[in-house]
Formats: C-alpha cells, structure tokens, sequence
DNA sequence: GCTTGCTCCTATAGTGACTGGAGGATGTAC
DNA sequence: GTACATCCTCCAGTCACTATAGGAGCAAGC
C-alpha cells in the first residue's frame, strides 16, 4: 500500500482521536475505509478531510445527525445550499439563546459569591440562595 | 396517611419529573422515603425543600457531586461555608469560559449565514467554512 | 532471527444525568 | 363495581464518545 494514511496519522492531521474515528465509521459518518492485509485500516486524503469538516462541525456544536445532512449536502454541489442555511441559522439561535440564559447565570452566581462573608454555612448566601428560589430571578437553563 | 406527599405532588411542586425523583433517590442523592401500606412514597415538606434545592442546583449547572457536597454543607450548618465558596466559583469561572467560546461560536456562525448566497452548495459559504477549517479563527469548543 | 515497543485490531462496558417503556399493583371518583 | 389516574419495579435507551481487555501486526535494533 503505497500512500494510505494509517489512523494515527489521520488522528493527528485532524484532531480527531482515534476510538472516535471508529465510532464515527461504526455510525456511517465516515465510509470503512479500505484494509492492509495485515486488516489495517487505510485512510486518503478525501477522508481526512471528511473528519476535518466533521471536527469542525463538531466544535460549532452541530448534532451527528445535522452534521450528516451537511455531509451529504456537500457531496453533492448542484444543489440548493437552502438546507445548510437553515441548519446554521438554528444553531445559531440555540447559541444565542444559551448566550442568554448562560448570562443570567453568571449574574446569579456573582451575586452568589459576592454575598458570600466567608462565616459559617448559617449565613452563607450560597447555599441560601440555593435552597430559596424564590430569591433569584433565574428561571429557566437547559444545561 | 394524614399529610404524607405523594411522588406526583411532590413532582409538580418541585418541578422535578417523577423518574428524576426516584433517580435522585437511587443514587442517593435524596433519602429514601417511609412507604405507604400500598407501598408508594411519602415525602414532607423538608424533602421537597431538599428537591427544589437540588432544582436549582442543576438549572445553575452544578453536577451531581457537587450538589452532594452542597447539600452536605446544608446539613452542618455550623461549617464553614469555605466549600460552597470556592464550587460557586469554579462554576462561576466554566460559565464565564463558556460564554466566550459561545460568542466566538455566535462569530463564526453568523459570518456562515451571512456569507451565504442561497444559491448552489458549489458557493455556498457554510459548507465551505465547515470544509476549511484555515477560513476560521475559532479554535477550541468544549459543548 | 529475535525481542522490544509501538501501533493497531475487535468487542464490550462505562460515562452523566436522566428518559422511556413494559407490565403490573393501588387508589379514587362516579 | 368499574373506569381511570397514579403509582410501583426493572430494564433498556439516549448522546457522543471514552476506556478497558486481550490480542495481532509491524519496524528497528541487536
């Protein structure tokens, strides 16, 4: 085999570790790749730049499953990018709304440990805070 | 039973799902409660106190272990409130971080949709900027 | 040729924090 | 008395990996 890339290298070259290249391959995300005789699997340079768009996706946090539809619609260029618009335009109305409820967060928890004299549990804002609901005006978070 | 609570109750009260109850109850986050002859769950005021506790705990995005900690500071009134200082902190600190990468993730994504033409995925600038990691400055991503 | 040590293989189980379903018992309102 | 809501236990599934066990392949040095 002449110019294969082993899972290594392809690990490396794209960040992606290599128990989750196999994953990816076990769920369809990435095609099974040819085999050496010695049952090695070999990569080109086709799949490692799959996995780079894969990483990518995953670090802007798309699901597997809308990283599939990217997939598919990059494999095929003739057609309408309206599905990719619309799939980036949801993840970035999750992201600001997390934006959002992350900052209402971090308002509660400064007011946490700004309250916080470092005494005795009694009189700890932290856990007051915690255990009183009702003195927050936090809401709702979904993680 | 005069005015033991039922799971249900409970559920509806606390805003906790009635699976989640029991879950809490099996990895012994919340006591286990006496049984009714029928053998259904009696709770009290104190532990939906301790469930509402742990409500908001989780919605501040405090794991399990740490809520623990949490609570078993609750429980000692007489501690040092040191520990739940320095949990809020640390928390304090992920969800700052958090809020950073997430406003560089709201950058890239919003250079993605407004790049796009709505024409062919050929020009299409989402799938591009997935495809070529070098089109972006972004850089690590954690969820 | 042989050993050392790295890389790779499969298969299975574990993570966190739940969520859902099956199949059955109990409690309540009409 | 019967319909229906609520509850019970147990087990499997979710997501996107990550880790472990137990082995095989391969390249380099002696």
């Amino acid at each position: 085999m002449s110019h294969g890339i082993a899972i290594g290298k392809v690990s490396v070259a794209t960040g992606v570790k290599i128990p989750t290249i196999r994953y990816y391959e076990q769920i369809g995300l990435l095609p099974a790749p040819p085999r050496t005789e010695g049952n090695r699997r070999t990569y080109d340079r086709k799949d490692a730049e799959r996995l780079t768009f894969i990483r990518h996706s995953r670090e802007l946090g798309f699901e597997i499953d809308q990283i599939r539809t990217l997939l598919d619609l990059q494999d095929r260029p003739d057609q309408s990018c309206a599905d990719a618009d619309t799939i980036a335009r949801a993840r970035l109305v999750e992201v600001k709304d997390k934006i959002a409820s992350l900052k209402a967060l971090e308002a509660e928890l400064e007011r946490m440990v700004e309250g916080c004299s470092h005494g005795r549990v009694e009189s700890c804002q932290v856990i007051e805070i915690l255990a009183d609901h009702g003195k927050c005006k936090h809401h709702q978070h979904d993680a």
